[in-house]
DNA sequence: TACATTTGTCAACAAGTGTTTACAAATGTA
DNA sequence: TACATTTGTAAACACTTGTTGACAAATGTA
C-alpha cells in the first residue's frame, strides 16, 4: 500500500480546487473528470463528493474568484484601452486568467454557460456601461468585452503562432486603441 | 412497431449531417451524443456510425464547409470593415454561422480544438495578413480573427442581452471602424 | 425466378461518468 | 483510558457513451 494521504482538510480541499481551476482552464468542464481532478490533486475521488457537494459546484467555485474591472476602470480614462489590454496580454497574470480560460473553454455545457452570461453581464458589461456612459453605453461595453473574449480565445485557447509570435508592446500598440476607441466614441 | 425510415441513403445521410451541424452548433462537441443527433435525424444510431464512421469524422464533416474570406475580402479595401462586420451581424446569414458556433462551443475538445488551430490560420489569418500587407501584417490579422470571434461568442454562444438588443446599424456603426482600424493602420 | 447488395433495426459490448456507501485509521475530547 | 468525530480509502452503484455485430426487409441484378 502507498503511503495514506496526510489528514489535513483544509490543505486537500485547496489542493482539488487548485488542480480544478487549472484543469478546468486547459480542457474545459465537459474535458475533464473528476477523477483526472482527483489525480492531479492525488487525492480520492470521494473526497470531491465529499468537500464540494457535486461538480457542478466545485467548477463554480474555481471560476468565481472574479474579473475585478475596478482595477482598470479606476485608473485614468485616457490609459483604459492600454491598461486593459496590457492586463489581458501580460503573461504574468496568466494564472488570473484561468478562471476565464476555464469559463471559454466550457460553453459545450449549459451550467456552465449561464454562469458566464450572468458574470459576463452583471459584473462586466453592466458596471462598465455606467462607468462609460454616452451614447449606446451597453453597445459599447459589450463590444468591449467581446474584444477581451475575442482576444483570450485567440491567444491562450486556439494558441493563434500569429499572436503568440509577437510580442507584447506590439500586441498592446494594436490592441489598446480599438478598446480606447470605444471610450472616446 | 412504427413505420420504418424509408429506404434513402442519401437523404438519411444529408438528415444526420444537417441534424449534427445544427446541434453541435448549439451544444458543441461534448455536449451532444450521437443518439441525440440520431434523434433529431429520425434515425437509427448505428447508421451514423456507417455513414461517418465515427463521431469525429461527422463532426469534422458537418463543420468543414469552410468560411469563404474571399467574398469580404474581393470588394473595396475601404469597406472591408463594415462588409465583415454585416456579414458576422447579420442574421439572416445565422445558418452560414453553424459551423463557426460550433468550433466556438467545442474548445474542451481536443480534436476540435486542434481542427479550429488549423482553420482560423491556414484559411483566414495567413490569407487576410496577405491581403492586408504592411507592418505587423500576421498581428494585424489575427487581431481581425480576434474581434470576429469575440463577437461570435458574445453575441450567439452567450447571448449577452446588451448586443441582441442592438439593432444591426447600431452593432455595424460600432464594430466596423474597429475593423478598418486594423485595414489602414 | 434466384441471388447478392443495400438499407435500416435491434441488442449488446466495453469503457467511462458522477455519485454514494461501507469501512478503516487518525484525531479530538471527556 | 473510552468514545465520538474527522479524514481518507476502497468498492460499487446506476447511467451514458461510442461503437459493433447479428439479423430482417427492401432493392438491384442475372
Amino acid at each position: 500500500m502507498p503511503d495514506p494521504r496526510p489528514r489535513d482538510a483544509n490543505a486537500t480541499r485547496a489542493g482539488i480546487l487548485s488542480a480544478a481551476r487549472s484543469l478546468f482552464a486547459q480542457n474545459g468542464y465537459d474535458g475533464i473528470s473528476l477523477r483526472d481532478i482527483a489525480n492531479q490533486a492525488q487525492c480520492n475521488v470521494a473526497l470531491i463528493s465529499r468537500y464540494f457537494g457535486s461538480k457542478d459546484e466545485l467548477f463554480l467555485e474555481a471560476v468565481s474568484e472574479g474579473f475585478n474591472l475596478s482595477d482598470i476602470a479606476n485608473t485614468d480614462r485616457q490609459h483604459f484601452g492600454e491598461n486593459l489590454a496590457r492586463y489581458i496580454l501580460s503573461k504574468r497574470q496568466r494564472g488570473a486568467l484561468e478562471p476565464l480560460q476555464a469559463l471559454l473553454r466550457s460553453t459545450s455545457n449549459s451550467t456552465a454557460t449561464a454562469l458566464m452570461q450572468d458574470i459576463l453581464e452583471t459584473q462586466f458589461i453592466a458596471p462598465l456601461a455606467t462607468w462609460l456612459g454616452g451614447e449606446n453605453a451597453n453597445l459599447r461595453a459589450a463590444t468591449v468585452a467581446a474584444i477581451i473574449i475575442g482576444v483570450a480565445t485567440t491567444r491562450d485557447v486556439l494558441e493563434s503562432p500569429s499572436f503568440l509570435k509577437s510580442s507584447l508592446e506590439k500586441s498592446v500598440e494594436t490592441i489598446a486603441p480599438l478598446i480606447q476607441a470605444l471610450v472616446n466614441p
